[in-house]
DNA sequence: CCTAGACTTTGTGCTGCATCAAAGAACTTC
DNA sequence: GAAGTTCTTTGATGCAGCACAAAGTCTAGG
């Protein structure tokens, strides 16, 4: 499968890859050109996994570029996301959470460039780099918050309610204005829309239809673009 | 309504009741009788909220005695259940993941008995206290993992293995063991077990009557006794 | 002891969505 | 450009679980 290229230290990863994200945007260019010395770069297929549930977490990550699906599998074989990753978030970051291994599984959406550091570096760098632990504490939060809302929604709203929600929350995380509407910005299958949404991909494909018709999604095969943000949003709320 | 007694600082609070706890065992008497004298004593009646949902976090608290329900209201009204906190772990800790504000209420489930600090010692704490950051850390990793199953459990279980789960789940974490069975120690009612399963009273009454004509369960108003959990393990998982 | 309120049970119909089934369309590979 | 794979659409059918309704039962408080 080849699911990824052969690891490689870049001659000379720029300072600016680093000094605009949230966990290291207080330090300084010596400590960043440090970080990034004992930084690993890999790339990763679309469709490859960057770690695996319940595998030992040996290493954290950070994702330059590309999105990542966190999922997790049940015992009878199906995959439901928890959570989706934009470019310029940590993952990996068991040991944030008093783990010692990784709870889900970390899929690449599309193509995917990866920073990672062995886990033993974690400790230093909580301590040493100003602002990396209070950052990734809040990344850690807002991920609890999201999954939190991930409860409430699965609890209370109907099928279409919850599609329209999940569309939504993926044109804000990672829309991309193109002509006649914001399109999402990497590809997408009516079976991921199912898991994120928690139903199958045949009741997807029908909503998407209709909304079709009604003008207020467009899509081809992979790719969706939202006409009508402000449709969806009532949809999502009655 | 009364919700809750005045607070007092009793004369005398044993060092006993921390330091057996996780967030403190590594401390000494010294440490622990510090910690004691800035801590403030509560008692909440069963029913009252200990905090709620989007206030300024101001404290954070360790419930010493009594059972809390973390719960969740809907824009349209509806209360779902993210999470049980059992005696001997910290709540509040909205500092722990960079949030400024409660980000759910704290019901509780019985009568209840908590310290509580103002959150401005939070980072004393953590930087004094070995073993507090830490702790606190892990119990935010066994929740986020909690909630998390919870989403997988919605995703892709039947009403009737959520409902059998949730009761395997509560004996697990509260069980207290009578004649013929183990029986949830604190009252719930049919409405609580369809809120912590997103379903409905009526569901959850059917369910708990065809369970009791088969002998897996007895109840009586707000009491769940569980009489075969094996057989509830294996309805959870058909 | 009585009353009011909270909790529980049970019945009946209906519907939203899963399931089964099959074919069509788009992309990939050789 | 032919064959194979992956993704999508659409129809038909059935049932789990919700909504609605009404009555029964327990508890606390006067």
């Amino acid at each position: 499968m080849e699911a990824a290229s052969a690891r490689t230290v870049f001659p000379r990863l720029d300072e600016s890859l680093l000094s605009h994200l949230p966990p290291f945007s207080k330090l300084d260019r010596r400590q960043i050109r440090a970080i990034l010395e004992q930084a690993t770069s890999r790339r990763f297929d679309s469709g490859a996994s960057i770690f695996d549930e319940g595998a030992p977490a040996e290493r954290f990550y950070m994702l330059l570029d590309g999105y990542v699906r966190v999922v997790r599998i049940t015992p009878t074989g199906e995959q439901v996301t928890a959570l989706h990753i934009p470019a310029g978030q940590l993952l990996g970051i068991a040991k944030a959470i008093g783990k010692t291994h990784y709870p889900a599984t970390a899929m690449c959406a599309t193509e995917s460039i990866v920073l990672s550091w062995p886990m033993h570096l974690w400790d230093r760098f909580v301590a040493d780099y100003d602002g990396f632990a209070t950052e990734t504490y809040k990344t850690v939060g807002e991920r609890l918050g999201e999954i939190n809302n991930r409860v409430v929604e699965l609890a209370t709203l109907q099928v279409e309610q919850r599609v329209a929600n999940a569309l939504l929350r993926l044109i804000n995380q990672t829309g991309r204005k193109v002509s006649g509407g914001i399109e999402i910005d990497f590809p997408i299958t009516r079976q991921d829309l199912s898991e994120l949404t928690a139903t199958t991909l045949h009741t997807v494909s029908r909503l998407l239809s209709a909304w079709e018709k009604q003008g207020l999604v467009q899509s081809k095969r992979k790719r969706i673009k939202v006409c009508d943000p402000h449709a969806l949003v009532v949809l999502s709320q009655a």
